[in-house]
DNA sequence: CGTCTAGCTTGACAGACATCAAAACAGCCG
DNA sequence: CGGCTGTTTTGATGTCTGTCAAGCTAGACG
């Protein structure tokens, strides 16, 4: 477990309307969005964000996909560096990495920069 | 032109950690994340939101891409409802549509329901 | 009307993705 | 050890996506 990528979070932290982002930066940042961009991701992202941890066989009854889908997407989550696993015998459990949270919501606000103050 | 999808923004306001998202409003919100998960269109984005707007004749140049798929983002953009744009005269202006950008932050807000008290 | 420029649409194609079935792996318990 | 449950990996398949070339539309300008 524990082997996700590190998405190099100094890369970002300033909001999106701040300034234009630069490639590198956008490749970095692209891939968590990407991730989230999914329904399903996105519920189960909601899911263990909801609670301090939850175990995998709490969130697979949850969808009408196989296991092996569920855990395909769990393990894009893993590798979007979104969230967090380990194995406590015989289960495993996961749960959100706060900062990639953070990091992506910083991204989103609207600062007085953005299109706020145009007339029409 | 201003034809994109209106994504019925009341189904979701409340932090993606609040409570677990129920698959209808996933179906709603994951669009507007995917179509922030690729790299160029991501650029575009910020490029747009970082003033008030912006004509194409200005985006395109910034990639080493082809107009027709510059435009095609352009378009995943607006069809998401993330932007908005129209002709005058001969150019075509994009401009951010600022509600929707605030409510992707919200639901990445983390709030003290999050997974933050956790001990280790 | 004719033509030029800016931008969009269509068609085609390679690569990526979601999904499942089958197999493999990790711990428990008898 | 051998079987059992929970989770991940592998392989195969159909669908979606990013890209470009070619063609098209809208407005400006003679």
């Amino acid at each position: 477990m524990s082997k996700q990528a590190d998405p190099d979070v100094a890369a970002c932290c300033a909001p999106i309307a701040a300034r234009p982002l630069g490639p590198d930066q956008a490749a970095v940042i692209a891939p968590l969005f990407k991730a989230l961009g999914d329904p399903i991701r996105l519920r189960l992202m909601s899911m263990i964000a909801s609670v301090p941890e939850i175990c995998v066989c709490d969130l697979t009854p949850a969808f009408d996909l196989s296991g092996p889908t569920i855990s395909h997407h769990l393990k894009v989550l893993r590798e979007a560096g979104l969230v967090d696993a380990d194995r406590r015998g015989t289960w495993v459990w996961y749960r959100v990495r706060p900062e990639a949270l953070r990091q992506l919501g910083a991204l989103l606000e609207i600062t007085a920069a953005a299109g706020e103050g145009r007339p029409a």
